[in-house]
DNA sequence: GCCCTGGATTAGTCTCGGCTAAATTTCAAC
DNA sequence: GTTGAAATTTAGCCGAGACTAATCCAGGGC
């Protein structure tokens, strides 16, 4: 099923996947143009690499109103996954790459994995469900852990919430984070929100003082 | 240097490079054809790479008469071959793929390895001079330890040679040779050789009885 | 020194994935 | 209901790198 696919087919396959998962309960369809500015690619191409999907029967296109994935499809895109979070794992565990690194590196080494290597990092890793981030990996049968959507924006002034997950591919982002201790596991407590808009003040269990989040930020992190 | 070539121009000038070694002392350039065969790509293909080639400074192309690395090329071709050595050596010896098996995964590999990854991966393996097959890594300032010309081939009846490498493209041959304990470092003897560019029936240190070789596995190995 | 043959190059296409500019459709506002 | 803005698609193009068919040149045989 993947072999057969170039790594554009991947990539376009696997933001339409992610973007599937953030737009959660309702069941619309994606927009061409939120597919189109997730890749960086104008909506002309993605309009193209849509029929050509549709085609292939890895996606529904209805024109003018977005696309899914198709069962084939989300299969694909959860093979590619499954080869991206296992290589973040075994690149930050196995080969001390920084967890804010490992991201760029896997974007590229996942469409190049063979099942034989693949399955190799699982067993050396022991059959991770989730990677350094705290996203969970796939298994072979395309089966995910579901994960939370909650995000730390959301926690109200004074509650608290364990950090899930975190965005990965902002390596700025994920240095500040680990920097003032908002890490998969950890406790946070919302002390004050700024102004509209504004910063969030946080304190983290373990880490002395409390610190500021942007909007921006404090939406990449997830709470449950 | 290397980060700005594509992976088809990286497989023109490794090969190319092979193919320069392989003719060692003669000082003639390398004729299009047998570029393209190496390649498994039509000569026309390979004629309009080594005019892309010539224009980027990579390689010296006389129309006719062949082609030339230039050292800028030959930096080039080095730092793959040394993606290419130090990935088989690590997924040989980290990652327990079989020594067969290594020279495919890297072969796909060795065109996304960051230097980031490069530097982890040699360090981790104690910066090692050869390969699985016995081939010399490149180091990062484009040194190469010189290798043998010799082939088992060329060894007269009753007389013994060390191996020093195999070539590592043909995973049968590797598994037969290994079989019979023709790996670097053993000691061969030859004991008889078939008749006209029939097999040779070698002796190997610890390895009880002969064993045939024919003249294309013979001359895939190297010995001293 | 000429010619022929085989290696090499040129000419012309193809597929992939991108792009911009020009239509087109949808949908919300009136 | 009409209309206009925004989203989407279509049309036409580009560059990489591959291919085949046709042409061209270099060098050995005479």
């Amino acid at each position: 099923m993947l072999s057969q696919t170039s790594s554009a087919i991947q990539d376009y396959l696997k933001a339409l996947y992610v973007l599937e998962v953030e737009r959660e309960p309702d069941g619309t369809a994606i927009p061409t143009t939120a597919l189109a500015q997730r890749l960086g690619v104008s909506a002309a191409s993605t309009t193209n690499m849509l029929k050509k999907l549709a085609t292939l029967g890895l996606v529904r296109h209805a024109p003018y109103r977005g696309a899914e994935l198709t069962p084939d499809g989300r299969t694909v895109a959860l093979e590619v996954i499954r080869h991206h979070r296992l290589l973040e794992t075994y690149l930050a565990e196995v080969m001390g790459v920084p967890w804010d690194e490992v991201h760029a590196e896997a974007e590229v080494l996942e469409h190049v994995l063979s099942e034989r290597l693949e399955d190799r990092i699982a067993s050396m890793l022991g059959d991770p469900s989730f990677d350094p981030h705290g996203h969970p990996i796939p298994g072979k049968d395309g089966s995910v852990a579901q994960a939370s959507t909650r995000t730390l924006w959301e926690v109200a002034e004074g509650d608290s919430a364990a950090v899930e997950r975190v965005s990965d591919d902002v390596p700025e982002a994920l240095r500040y984070l680990a920097r003032i201790g908002v890490l998969p596991g950890a406790a946070i407590t919302v002390l004050r929100r700024g102004p509209l808009e504004g910063p969030l003040f946080i304190e983290v269990e373990g880490h002395d003082g409390s610190d500021a989040l942007s909007k921006e930020v404090a939406s990449t992190v997830w709470v449950r």
